[in-house]
DNA sequence: ATGCAGAAATTGGTTGGACCATTGGACCAC
DNA sequence: GTGGTCCAATGGTCCAACCAATTTCTGCAT
C-alpha cells in the first residue's frame, strides 16, 4: 500500500486559516511594509473567530519577523508575505562560541562553493562585469585600510549569489552573515582576520569570467578554508588568554 | 518532577519570562528531545500566568521548532534548548513551481554532499550501525511496497545528517523538505518518482562506513541528480498535459 | 490662534473561566 | 485477541472583562 494514498485528514486548523486570510488581505490591499494592520478585535470580528485566535496567529507571524506589534499603536507590516512562503525557523545553540561559528562555516562552504560553480555556469557578460565592479571595490578598500573590510566583501559575495539564479542561497547565507556579524564585532584578538581570504575573491571572480565551474568551486573552499584557519587560531587565543 | 523547579515569575514581558522560565525547566530536569513537558494548566499554575500567555510562549517556540503539541495528547520536545540560543528565522518567497523545486534542489544538492562527506569523516562505529538500520528499514519498505518510501527515506537521510555533527543541516534541510511534501502531494504524473534515487543510499552508506569522504560527497551528488531529472520529466509531462 | 497639559479613546497584553475536539487508556462484551 | 464504549486528560477555541502603553482629542492659559 503506497502511504501517501491515505493522507491525514485534516478537520481544524483556525489559526492557519486566519493567516492564510491574512495574507489574502495584505495582497487585496496591497500593503507595504511599515503600514499598519488592522487592529486584533476587528480581524476577530471579520473573520468571525475569538481575539486569542487572532492573536496566536499574529504571535506565529511574530515570531517568524514578519509583523510587529507594538502596544497601544497597533500592528505593523515588517515583510513582504505571499501566498506560498517557505519558512525555516533556524536555531543555533550558543551565540558566540567557537562549535555553533564553525556549523555555520561548514554550511557555507557547501553553499558558497555551489553558488560560484553555478554562477560561472550562468554569469551573462554583464553579471561578470557587476562582479568585476564590487571585485575592484573591495580591493581598494582592502588597500586604502590595510585590511578586510566586511562590508564591501560582503557585498562582492552577494552579488555571486545574485548571479547564481537562486536567490535561496543570498538569503540563507545573510541569515548567518549577521551572527557572523556579531562575532567580529567583538574580535578574538585575531587582528588580521580575514586577510588571508583576500587574494581569493579575485581568483574566484577570474574562474567566474573564463566560465570554470570546477575552478571556481576550488577557489571558493580556499576561501572558506582561510576562515575557517582564522577562527581556529582565534579559538587558540582565546583559550590561552581564559587560562591567565 | 521537583516542584522548585517551576517557580513563579514576576517581571513584566510575560511570555518571555515564560519561555525563559521554561528554559530552566527543561535543564533541571534534563528533558531530552522526545519527552512530555507539563501540561498548560500546570504550566500557568506554577508559573503564576494565565494560561493564554503560557499558549502564547509555546506558540513562538513551535514557531521556531522547539516543541510539538498534540490536542488531546501533550506538549513535546523537539529539539534541545539551552539558555542562550540564537533564532533565525528566515521566510523565503517559494512556490510550487518548477523553477522554486529546481532552486531547493541546487541548496539540497551542496548541503547533501557536504553532509555525507562530514558524516563519512565524524561517524562512529555507533553512528554507522544506526545509519545501517535505517538503511534497512527503508529497503525493506521499497521491497515490500515497490516503490520509495517518502517516510523512511526521510529517515534515512535524517540519520546522516545528525551524524554529521552539525545540526543546521537537517534544519535547513527540514524546512525544505515539507516544501517537497507539499509537491508530493500533487503528484505531476511522474509515477515512480524517487525510484532511480534508490540504489544511491546504500552507495552512501557504503562511503560512510568505509570512512571516504570524498566518495560519499560523489554518491550524493549522483542521487541528487537522480531527483532533478525526475523533476525536469514531471515538468515535461506538465507542460505537455497543460496543452490539451 | 497657539501651545501644552491632562483627559479620553485606541490598541496590544493579560486574566480567568468556560466549553469543544482529540487522544489514549480502561473496561467490557463477543 | 477484537472490536466497541466510556471517561479522564489535554490542547484548541471562545468570551468578557481589565491592564498598560500609545495616540488622539480637548480645553484652558497664554
Amino acid at each position: 500500500m503506497d502511504q501517501n494514498s491515505l493522507p491525514p485528514i485534516q478537520t481544524t486548523a483556525r489559526d492557519d486559516a486566519v493567516l492564510k486570510a491574512l495574507v489574502g488581505f495584505v495582497r487585496a490591499e496591497a500593503l507595504q511594509p511599515g503600514e499598519r494592520l488592522p487592529t486584533e478585535r476587528i480581524l476577530a470580528e471579520r473573520l468571525k473567530v475569538s481575539r486569542n485566535t487572532v492573536r496566536e496567529a499574529l504571535t506565529r507571524w511574530e515570531g517568524l519577523g514578519l509583523v510587529e506589534r507594538r502596544q497601544g499603536s497597533g500592528t505593523y507590516l515588517k515583510a513582504a508575505v505571499s501566498p506560498d512562503m517557505l519558512h525555516m525557523p533556524l536555531t543555533l545553540a550558543g551565540g558566540n562560541d567557537f562549535t555553533s561559528l564553525m556549523h555555520t562555516l561548514e554550511i557555507r562552504r557547501a553553499l558558497e562553493a555551489e553558488a560560484a560553480a553555478l554562477c560561472a555556469e550562468r554569469a551573462s557578460p554583464a553579471d561578470i562585469a557587476e562582479i568585476k565592479r564590487k571585485l575592484d571595490i573591495m580591493e581598494q578598500a582592502f588597500r586604502t585600510r590595510d585590511g578586510m573590510s566586511s562590508e564591501e566583501d560582503w557585498e562582492f559575495h552577494q552579488a555571486v549569489y545574485r548571479v547564481s539564479g537562486n536567490p535561496l542561497f543570498e538569503q540563507i547565507i545573510a541569515a548567518m552573515h549577521e551572527l557572523f556579524h556579531r562575532f567580529w564585532e567583538h574580535p578574538l584578538g585575531v587582528r588580521d582576520f580575514g586577510h588571508a581570504s583576500f587574494p581569493y575573491h579575485r581568483t574566484i571572480y577570474e574562474c567566474i569570467a573564463a566560465r570554470d565551474p570546477q575552478g571556481a568551486r576550488a577557489e571558493a573552499l580556499k576561501l572558506i578554508a582561510t576562515v575557517e584557519d582564522d577562527l581556529k587560531r582565534g579559538a587558540a587565543k582565546l583559550k590561552l588568554s581564559s587560562q591567565t
